[in-house]
RNA sequence: GGUGCUUUGGCGGAGUGGUUACGCAGCGGUCUGCAAAACCGCGUACACCAGUUCAAUUCUGGUAGGCACCUCCA
């Protein structure tokens, strides 16, 4: 089967082809700065990766897929001003900023693992490549393209013909509506800190030496480096959220070109926002859900997976709990269709095929899960239908115990003999058990109420 | 202010130049100790106005609304 992908780089939907002969593909995905909880917005995008790298592999290809935490460097500001969040974070709850990171990346991993995604083959820290850090900005200073300031290197965006291209960004009118920082020694607009320099009296926790004085990486360039050192560039795949192809993608590319002379990546895919009742997820609406609030109601990481996967990642989604509600039904009509399959044998069709096909078809899941809906699957087939989508289904549909038939038994005999009062209350018994029976002409069949 | 995206039935959400996915919810029916499940049927969405076309929800232009980014955010 062959991936069809929209590439960011060339607005268009392509034909995959790996970079590399031997099968091997190299993704990167970004991943989250580490100070405060992942909103459910946050993971979805982690989904949509999970898709396309379980896509790939259904294909056959050997994935590698790197996904670093950024723990240092990320301003409050995408804009080289502001303060950093980690150390913000640690001003907050009055911990130091590697247990501020040490806590959020527990936090985030585990709902990673919750949501059952592809264990990435290597968790890059952007603190583990500080050095490697310092070698590129050498590069890029030895290549010509940096300056210095008051307040760190920069990059000299001029020196770059390309920078412009990958976002298609007007550079002269791009900041001439918003507001535009004073006491600026860039000579561009458009430059950005590589280093970032800490003044006499400052204060930030995390800080190295280097130029002679005690400084931290610039946002940016913990992805060119944890790229460079562990997969080598060009990859084939970059991933991240549709918000930072003007910024941080860029000013990635454009290091990469300076450090190194290379491409960074073949093709380019951003996942779109989700909307919450139609507005964006912010602290002002008050509508930042973690899967603490939809555990609250009911929903699991699952459900929320499920729901993400009915959609498309280019597309903006509108989330509302009525339609959480509607993924988790639809989830657990699947899981029943698994555990019917315990009880009746139904034959096998090549269903399986067109649903893979789908999702190659640029990942579409909404298409796919149609097919599913719509198909007779197997258990085999119910098998790669979890491997391809990692929905757990078959995992949390477990055959029930003797115990439980024993009840569904012993049910049918009090209902034999007319016993309906004695029906209705091993109804009860396997309810508790969260076990539904249904009379059907074909006899009783057994499945999960929730 | 600049830039881009988007507008599909009660909710969510695919897709297509001509047969109107899919899920959830709703309604009617068959069946049933009850319930449920299953099955059958129903509701006739594609913002608006023009244009292209034998034919547009699908292409083009405009109008209106919505959203996003540029300013923390995936």
């Amino acid at each position: 089967m062959t991936l069809k992908i929209y590439n960011t780089a060339t607005r268009k939907v392509e034909t995959f082809r790996p970079l590399s002969g031997s099968g091997e593909v190299k993704i990167y995905t970004c991943g989250p700065t580490v100070y405060n909880y992942q909103h459910i917005g946050n993971y979805a995008a982690y989904i949509y990766w999970d898709l396309l790298i379980r896509t790939l592999r259904a294909d056959g290809y050997n994935v590698r897929r790197v996904l670093n935490l950024t723990d240092v460097g990320h301003l409050v500001s995408d804009g080289d001003d502001g303060e950093d969040k980690l150390e913000k974070g640690a001003a907050r709850e009055g911990k130091s900023v590697y247990e501020i990171a040490d806590y959020y990346i527990d936090d985030f991993l585990k709902n990673f693992r919750a949501l059952n995604l592809a264990e990435p083959e290597v968790i890059a820290r952007a603190t583990d490549y500080i050095e490697a850090d310092m070698k590129a900005v050498d590069l890029m200073s030895g290549h010509g393209f940096t300056y210095e300031t008051q307040d760190g290197v920069y990059y000299d965006t001029a020196k770059f013909p390309g920078y412009a291209d990958f976002a298609k960004l007007d550079l002269g009118g791009l900041k001439a509506g918003a507001r535009v920082e004073c006491s600026d020694e860039k000579i561009n607009p458009s430059d950005f800190a590589v280093w970032k320099f800490i003044k006499p009296g400052e204060k930030h926790a995390m800080r190295w030496d280097y130029l002679g004085r005690p400084g931290y990486p610039g946002w940016h360039l913990e992805c060119s480096t944890i790229i460079h050192e562990e997969l080598g560039e060009p990859i084939d795949i970059h991933a991240g959220g549709i918000d930072h192809i003007p910024v941080h993608h860029t000013n990635e590319i454009a290091e990469t070109y300076a450090a190194y002379g290379t491409e960074l990546a073949k093709y380019w895919i951003h996942a779109n926002f989700i909307t919450i009742d139609g507005e964006k997820i912010s602290k002002s609406l008050g509508n930042v859900y973690l899967f603490n609030d939809l555990a609250a109601k009911g929903f699991s990481p699952m459900d929320y997976k499920m729901w993400v996967l009915s959609g498309h990642y280019q597309g903006t989604r509108n989330f509302t709990f009525e339609s959480l509600g509607a993924a988790q039904a639809r989830r657990l009509n699947w899981r029943n269709r698994i555990a019917y399959l315990y009880q009746k044998e139904i034959s096998d069709g090549d269903a399986y095929t067109s649903i893979l096909d789908a999702v190659n078809n640029n990942l579409n899941s909404a298409e796919a899960f149609s097919l599913i809906d719509n198909s007779i699957l197997s258990l085999d087939d119910w098998r790669k239908v979890d491997e391809l989508f990692g929905l757990n289904l078959i995992k949390d549909t477990p055959d029930i115990t003797e115990e439980v038939w024993r009840l569904i038994r012993e049910r049918e005999q009090a209902r034999e003999a007319k016993n309906y009062k004695q029906a209705d209350n091993l109804r009860d018994k396997l309810a508790e058990k969260n076990i539904k029976v249904n009379d059907t002409a074909d006899g009783p069949i057994w499945e999960y109420l929730s």
